[in-house]
Formats: structure tokens, sequence, C-alpha cells
DNA sequence: GGCCAAGTAGCCAAACTTGACTAGTGCTCG
DNA sequence: CGAGCACTAGTCAAGTTTGGCTACTTGGCC
């Protein structure tokens, strides 16, 4: 699951720095529990995963009092990565916690390349849905009872993105969010991404 | 990732006895890489877990041309288990996966048994979308946009889906779906099941 | 008849996830 | 005051998944 690596970059470049148990306690604050599941092993592991790859630094930090932690530190190949990931996050249909890890960083993109990439999305699902109509109609009786129930609950789910998804892209050139192109993008760090450490 | 492990026993059970490949066949012509995914190598491990787990028997089959091949078979105890995975399924919200193996092995529950936990999966998400108005509605001005727009689009998921287990359970009473306690239930095997080996 | 492609069957090391565990700090409440 | 509880920070072994690999058979085609 590459949003597990999305979510934890993400959170050590917009908080400029920080360390497990910081970047645990802010996923939790944003509810990840409810659409993803990541467990705080996952996201040492994570951690030094990216450092390894050179995606984030490490800074070992002698504790002032209790043990000594480890500050990471994004690099500039980790906002290259974190970009590509939300672009990948929101062009993969069938792939909800990717999708919302996406949603989660979505200014780090300019908005132009932000409405380009929902909209593949939604000329994707609308791809989905009419390749699904076209095997509904042709499916002949013996299809097993369960499986034309799936398709019915997979063509609503694939519906309700898509309606979502058409929303996002017209709010986004609305002017919704403020992205990385905007003036007072990421580089000022939002009030909700503020870290109380 | 417990939808493995239905997939993988029900299979055994509906199939009367089967070794590895043909698992992995099978569960490859019901579609499943569509809203699941599950690599060859994990099926192989599941069936060898589950042997181990007193679920199914090993059976060893010398190739009589080619290869020998280990042949499974389920216990009793393995469709106790498989019918409560399918319990479990069809309870949990979030795991679109599970309730997907769950639908496709829907037969092996009787019908009052299934019809009593689709209901139950339609209470908990009726309850999980008052929980989210609520928190909707008193949250205040600085909640971040893209939580909004996880909200939103997750509810209309959960409304979706509400709706697809309201029809499943009305048909469920309407006779649909030949289950475990009807005439003609899977002891025969229905068609789309059989094997072709 | 020789060779290549596709199908059959399964293994395994590496990567990843999980959840339980350690260990220190600090608050609070009788 | 000190027992107990919650919080901070992280490690680790065990379990699971991945996806590439081996190896054998079959059938077709030149």
């Amino acid at each position: 699951m590459s949003a597990t690596k999305l979510l934890v970059l993400g959170v050590v470049h917009l908080s400029g720095g920080a360390h497990g148990y910081q970047v645990r306690y802010e996923l939790q604050s944003w509810g990840v529990e409810s659409w993803a599941k990541i467990k705080s092993g996952s996201i040492y592991h994570a951690l030094k995963k990216a450092a390894a790859d050179g995606l984030l630094t490490e800074h070992a930090e002698p504790g002032n009092s209790g043990p000594e932690r480890v500050l990471y530190r994004a690099t500039a190949r980790a906002r290259d990565e974190i970009v590509d990931l939300v672009r990948d996050g929101l062009r993969r249909t069938h792939d909800p916690a990717m999708l919302n890890a996406a949603i989660a960083m979505l200014p780090m993109l300019t908005r132009t390349d932000a409405i380009a990439h929902v909209n593949e999305r939604v000329a994707r699902l609308e791809a989905e849905l009419v390749e699904q109509a076209k095997w509904w109609e042709h499916s002949n009786g013996d299809t097993p009872e369960h499986v034309r129930d799936q398709a019915e609950l997979w063509a609503g789910h694939a519906r309700t993105e898509l309606e979502w998804a058409k929303r996002l892209s017209k709010r986004l050139a609305e002017g919704a969010y403020t992205m990385a192109d905007d003036p007072g993008s990421w580089r000022t760090v939002p009030d909700h991404l503020k870290m109380r450490f």
C-alpha cells in the first residue's frame, strides 16, 4: 500500500521535520483510521524505508528529557515523490485509501495539474461504467446472482464517485483550496497542519 | 485480510476438494481481481495455513503426468468458519473486499440468517450516517477543506451501500438466491461453480 | 522433428504489516 | 508520598503479501 508512504512523506514534508510519534499523532488527528488502516509499526517502518531510499534524512535528537528520538526531514526528492503519488492516487480508481490520501495532500499540486488529474479520474470512471453497462447487457441469464449483485453495488459506487469527482473538479476550477501555485501555499503551513509539539 | 481466507475456503468447499492452481483459476473466473487483490502466492499460503489450522486436509496426489500436487479438502470446521466469515463480512462496513467475498459465499447461510445479517448492516450504515451528519453540523468552520470533501465522498458511498443493502434484503425476503436451507442448495454444486478440471 | 508460446503448478526470498511489548515521564488522588 | 494510570516514543518477532522464479507439459507451426 503506497498510501502509507504518501501520508508519512506528506506529514514530514508539511510539518517541516518530524519524528515517528509526531507523524503518528498527526495522522490520527486527521482521522486516518477511518479510511485507512495504518498501525504505528508501519509508520516507523515507512520512515526508515523512506530514509534508506533517500527521501528523508535522519537527524538524531538527544532526548533532553526521555529517550532520544530521530527527527526526519523531507528532501527535495520527497517532494517530487509526493507529487507523483498524489497524481497516481487521483488517477487510480479501485483504491479508496490511496484516493483519500491523495485528497489530503491535494494542495501539493498546482491547480491546473490537480484539475487535469481529477478530470482523468472522471474520464476513467465514465469509461468503466460504460464498460460495465456493456457487460451487463450482453451478460446472459446464466451469470450467477451474486455476481450481478456485486456489479450493481460496484456501479453504484462508481456513480457516486463520478459525481463527487466532477464536483471536486468544478470547485477546483472555481478556486477552492490553496494550491501549490497559489499565494500563501504550503510553504506557509496552514493552521490545521501546525504541529503542537 | 480474511477475505482471502474466506474465498480460498469457499472455493475448496464448494468444489469439494481442490489444489492450489484450481483455486486460483476459479477465483480468477469470478473476476476477483476487480474487487480484491489476491496474488497467487497468497492463495498457496492461505491453503497451507488453513491446513495447519485444521480447516483443510491435505492429500498428496502423485502427478500422473507432471509434478505432484496437493489436493485440499474442507473439513467440517471449515464450513463453520466460512459461515462465520460470511456473517462477519456482511456486518462489517468499511471493508469492500470482505463484503464482496461474503456476497459470493452468501448461499452458505440460511435465508433467515442472511437476512438478519444484511439488516444489521443496514442498521450500522444508518447509524454511521447519522453520526456523520451530526459531526458535519457541529463541525466548525476551521475544518480543513479536504476533510470535508472526504466526508462528503464517504457519505455518498455509505448512502449507495445502504440502498443496495436494503434491496438485497428485500430480494432475499422474496426468495432470491438458493440458500443453505433451500431445496437444491450448495450440496448440489450449482453449474457456475462446477470445476472444469 | 524441432522449436516456441501458452498453460499448469507451485515455491520462495524480500517486503510489508501487525500487534504486543518495553520503558521512561508526569499527573493526580486518596 | 506513592500507587496507579495515561501519555510519549519506539522496538521487535511473528505473520502476511508480493511478485518474480522454476519447471514441466501441451499444442501448433514451419
